[in-house]
DNA sequence: TTAAAGTTTAGAGTTATTCTAACTATAGAA
DNA sequence: TTCTATAGTTAGAATAACTCTAAACTTTAA
């Protein structure tokens, strides 16, 4: 499992993408490191604007298609909010839940451990799972 | 208190709309009416669609104008689900969660008393609310 | 070394929503 | 009743977040 904001190696990183089965270029390398191992719930645009500063060509399309492939085999999670209309990606591939700093725009994980929920619902409805996002604020 | 998909005659929506200081208009009202008593969690799209089906004349604009002012004005909410990058209307206007069918794509509202949430978070983590869509399937 | 396959790219296209500026309706003043 | 100010509606342009397309690279594998 990967831990939350870890350092990795670009070997390392190599290693998960082709584990994976994804053929490890060095767009998706740095991307994925950057995902993985720097960001915070970054958006596809946040992940451009850093991309752009950090290799010398990246093209946007490179951006959504490496964000949807990490996806897709499972290395990141996409999360839409009900605060935004942007789509933002998560490292910590674990079912787990949001808190969502209404005064900073701050998203923090959620570990699934800390919440137990009770539900009364009709016997027909069969539930897969939820998505749970905590508003308020995190004093200091 | 609005219940939800009630009947209601012009009048009754135009004195809703009055009441809520939005100044009664052709379109607001058959809008109004058709969010609060027919439809269920429409989108702009589905609400544009019924609209253009209803009356004689209505632009885009007035549909999401009018739907950004009702919900301003609380008389319905808008709601942004994981699952879909469109708004969703939602004339139920008391703290209630949802149940997103997976299989038919359709959500039902789940009153707020069919949950009971036990939270364990830091003490610094000041809860105002939470986002709570459940996903599965309803049997039948 | 040479195809075949996969990857990246720029730029065009799409979708949901918002903006703009002109037109229209309405309510109160004259 | 007529005028005028204010507010509401409209078509169409603009924007934002993606997604697609077709051409240009890069590998990979024989």
């Amino acid at each position: 499992m990967i831990t939350k904001n870890c350092v990795l190696t670009n070997q390392e990183i190599e290693d998960l993408l082709v584990k994976n089965g994804v053929p490890a270029t060095l767009q998706r390398i740095a991307i994925c490191k950057y995902v993985v191992c720097e960001a915070n719930h970054p958006t596809a645009e946040q992940v451009f604007d850093w991309a752009k500063n950090n290799l010398q060509k990246i093209s946007q399309a490179t951006v959504y298609n490496t964000l949807g492939t990490l996806t897709e085999v499972g290395l990141i999670r996409a999360f839409r909010f009900p605060h935004s209309d942007k789509v933002v990606y998560d490292c910590n591939t674990q079912d787990h839940f949001h808190f969502f700093d209404e005064k900073t725009g701050q998203l923090v994980d959620v570990d699934s451990s800390s919440v137990k929920l009770n539900i009364d619902l009709p016997q027909n409805y069969k539930v897969h799972g939820f998505d749970l996002v905590f508003k308020g604020e995190i004093k200091n």
